[in-house]
DNA sequence: GAAATTACGTCAATAGTACTGACATAATCT
DNA sequence: AGATTATGTCAGTACTATTGACGTAATTTC
């Protein structure tokens, strides 16, 4: 099956095209913003993990405290986001997005969910669960932790990890 | 179903956690070839369809001219790839990869394979069949020509689009 | 209480990948 | 001959990322 020396060209480029176009939609958003790829990331998992560190950010975005600096404080200074500071800790400073920055993460969100619902229909896919699953696989198993799957629960504040 | 607002948030994070990883592999490769990841998408279309042209190349990769000269460059002048002068047309360029361009495109596309087999088998999907299809409709509709998806036939040449 | 560590912020310098605009050359088409 | 096409290249800029160094405040350790 598929290509000769037994490498999967097929699923690498096809991953390749998909993602291509699944970040070109809130590209364009994003665009008129003045924002790029790097506040949408920030953006979406602020909102997804109200509440989270900035040094818990960095870990999940796996890049530097310097290249998130320049970032966040843009995402801050627009109102998107707000730093709060730890209540255990008070060195921390805790991330949660404002109403604008929510209705911007939504906003982002929405295309993407809306080719993700296409692409499970016109595929013929019953079971979402598949598709979770294999995306789930791909993802390093020591990375596996910072998935938040949970698409039942999960209200903001405790949420497992660390 | 899954999260609030409607919004499909847990594939669209599945998918930057995928991805993420995905092009991990590749890139500490690269790092010692002195390579990023622009190197290793024109190296991969060269290799998966030989005697393509410049113009052709910047359509699949949706950059620009002058984005891709200096990765082409390089790849060029390190004995990756090379140009020929197009046979019926001169003014084009096709591009071949050399027997090293083609060793280190697999040497690329190895891990990435060994992770997409891995996922299948750990996710349980036995029909392959199933990924493909629900990753080529979250690809825009009128590029989907880009996709050579024929692990039969295509030995070059004649690739429809255009 | 003093010292070490931690969490975060910031300054400076650099690199990789991308962009727009402009211009040059050779080949092909009209 | 003139227009168009395919490619290459120069200049300038932007965004995202990097490493290294330093500062501050809070917490932990001794």
């Amino acid at each position: 099956m598929s290509d000769e020396d037994g490498i999967d060209f097929a699923i690498i480029e096809l991953l390749f095209f998909a993602y291509r176009d699944f970040t070109s939609d809130p590209d364009q958003i994003l665009a008129d913003y003045g924002f790029g790829r790097a506040h949408h990331r920030v953006l979406h998992f602020v909102n997804r993990r109200p509440g989270l560190t900035v040094a818990e950010l960095l870990d999940v975005l796996k890049i530097t405290k310097q290249s998130l600096a320049r970032v966040l404080k843009q995402l801050i200074d627009t109102d998107h986001v707000v730093q709060l500071q730890g209540p255990r800790d008070r060195r921390q400073r805790e991330l949660y997005p404002t109403a604008k920055g929510r209705a911007l993460a939504l906003a982002l969100a929405r295309p993407q969910s809306r080719r993700i619902h296409a692409a499970l229909g016109d595929s013929g896919i019953t079971e979402r669960t598949l598709v979770e699953r294999f995306l789930e696989a791909m993802v390093n198993p020591e990375l596996r932790a910072q998935i938040d799957v949970g698409s039942a629960e999960m209200s903001g504040k405790s949420h497992g990890e660390h």
